[in-house]
DNA sequence: AATATATATCTAAACGATTAAATTATTTTG
DNA sequence: CAAAATAATTTAATCGTTTAGATATATATT
């Protein structure tokens, strides 16, 4: 089962390659009745031209890179699916790099070493075939601006912030602040906050709209409601145990994630404290899971999808040297669910 | 910034490309000095050969394409995952297809003109691009074997069971079975089961399974305590409802998947029973909310890495013409939690 | 020192397509 | 109907590597 190529073929039509890949391109004209025999030819043969060949001829793969940090982390698999959309209406191909950082090299940024010559190597990798561009998926490199040396392959970063690079993140800070809005049309002022740890970029700015949501509605500022979690569920257990103990305790809590939020619900029903009758709960993501909360949560949908397919169109864009708008942020859409009522005796 | 080539450093190194090639590529003994000259060149001019243009002349690409029915679905990327793994010890690249079928075509066979179309057309692309071989993950084949012709490339399926193909999937009927084994070890006897859908062959293996324990163990077989779901969390809910207000109620329920078992979950909360005290629950899955839910719930956890290891290596021995074992089926593992404990009165 | 042997390097032909430029076939035109 | 114009096809170089086989250079052997 020899390949069969393009001379093949020829040689079955009695004509030369050239001609071909003429049918083939449709870049000259061939006379209906040859085009017809090498049509037939290559139907018979089931010839399909050989890309890589291509590739080198015309010196374009039509492919792209995407380097992940991990793709079992729960918002990457939407993020590709917003990628492999574009590329699919636009005829790319994806090269998947999954540099599993978690299982790798563990959390947090001990081994600053390790993930540069990771990360490095996958650009490498994906360089020498002959990618026309790179997506990265992945928090880290928002620390790191800079360090990453792509020697002038365009790359657009997505999932966290950079400051030098293209990147897409949705606005966390326009989240909150709209999550906030929402509690505060409900007749809530006194809104406890849940963030995540204070190292991170979107817990940051997730505060910030949740700040700039207490000055603007002119919401009592009460120091005791402002807790730091650690993203996990335990945290929000705890701290939402802390709230509800308060002398004073907020009527709502806005956590900066679903996980932390789930936390929050498991004590108020343990403190006999009823969602949504005596507490409002928003959460962050828009996990899976929070469906199946009791009640079903009210929490902020990321727009995953979107962020692939803009990530990628930016990408083309710097491919053919178009101006690129470099910050795009889309926004997080808030899901209306049980999590939420006015606040009691309102 | 014309890339650079093997030219261009056989021209700074004043020797021939061949030499280059071989330094490269260790293929013959070249002079020390000559080695140092040559490697120092590429180092200066940062110079990275062109896997496509080696491609060609090697005839061998390293990259296998993965063929994905829809990325987002829960346990798909564990399976990449898994495939990354293995590709990345052995120098190996990802071409990622995402065929998006849910998102195109909707649930369900009455499309099966269309998914053909977009299987072959994945397939087609792929052969293009000169892939050693491809893995695919999805569960439609199992109903269409022989309807995809890959032209004699290798192809390995995972995450569905084929007859004629090699197909990775795990064990079904063995996890049904040890769970059944692991409630009768606590003691229980009146074990109810809610399946899937029974056109599913995922549903009818795990229903054999159940059925092997009640058998082997002598347990009684009440028709009132099988029921049929549909995967989602509302049939889960509504059987477990039916099944409660028995006049021999259960004192345990094996739910096909942890969405329906949530639902289960729900029902004896709603209906006052108490789980595990009076009621021990097992889902399939260990989807992550699982672990979040009140109590956290025991279930089966699949082992996609694996599946997604073990597909690669199955892949490239079909590619070097070894023998395979043809439908391997790696076993699940129950992850023992909270929702079961031994019946009440035991 | 002349020859044989081993080592290092180079030349040039691939791999499978594309595409200018050249050639050949066909049609138009006066 | 021959010349000119146009259309169809072919020839041969090219993309960036690898690698037989040829050649040159160094080392060992007598």
């Amino acid at each position: 089962m020899s390949k069969v190529g393009i001379k093949d073929i020829a040689a079955r039509a009695n004509v030369s390659t050239a001609t071909v890949s003429y049918v083939l391109n449709g870049t000259r004209n061939v006379k209906p009745a040859t085009k017809e025999r090498v049509l037939r030819v290559i139907e018979e043969l089931n010839f399909k031209p050989n890309a890589i060949a291509q590739s080198l001829k015309n010196r374009r793969t039509d492919t792209i890179g995407v380097i992940a940090e991990d793709v079992t982390v729960f918002n990457v698999p939407e993020i590709i699916d917003g990628i492999n959309d574009y590329a699919d209406r636009h005829d790319l191909h994806i090269l998947l790099t999954n540099l599993r950082l978690d299982k790798r090299i563990g959390r947090g940024f001990d081994r600053v070493e390790s993930y540069r010559k990771h990360m490095e190597n996958a650009v490498a990798e994906l360089q020498g075939k002959q990618v026309e561009g790179i997506v990265y998926i992945g928090v880290h490199p928002r620390d790191l601006t800079g360090m990453i040396d792509t020697h002038g392959k365009p790359i657009v970063y997505t999932y966290c912030y950079t400051q030098d690079d293209i990147s897409i993140q949705y606005d966390d800070e326009q989240a909150s602040y709209d999550a906030m809005a929402y509690l505060v049309k409900q007749g809530h002022s006194k809104i406890a906050i849940i963030s995540g740890t204070m190292d991170s970029l979107p817990s940051r700015m997730r505060f910030n709209g949740f700040y700039k949501a207490v000055t603007e509605f002119s919401l009592p500022f009460n120091p005791d409601w402002i807790k730091m979690g650690d993203w996990e569920t335990e945290s929000g257990f705890r701290l939402a145990q802390e709230l509800l103990s308060l002398p004073e305790p907020p009527t709502a809590i806005l956590a900066m994630n679903d996980v932390m939020a789930a936390g929050v619900l498991r004590a108020a029903s343990e403190a006999g404290v009823a969602v949504p009758g005596e507490l409002s709960v928003i959460g962050f993501d828009n996990r899976e899971f929070s469906g199946y909360l009791t009640p079903r949560m009210t929490t902020l949908e990321l727009p995953l999808h979107e962020m692939g397919y803009r990530a990628m169109d930016s990408l083309m864009k710097a491919i053919r040297g178009e101006e690129v708008d470099r910050n795009q942020s889309p926004a997080c859409k808030l899901i209306l669910r049980d999590s939420v009522a006015p606040p009691p005796g309102d």
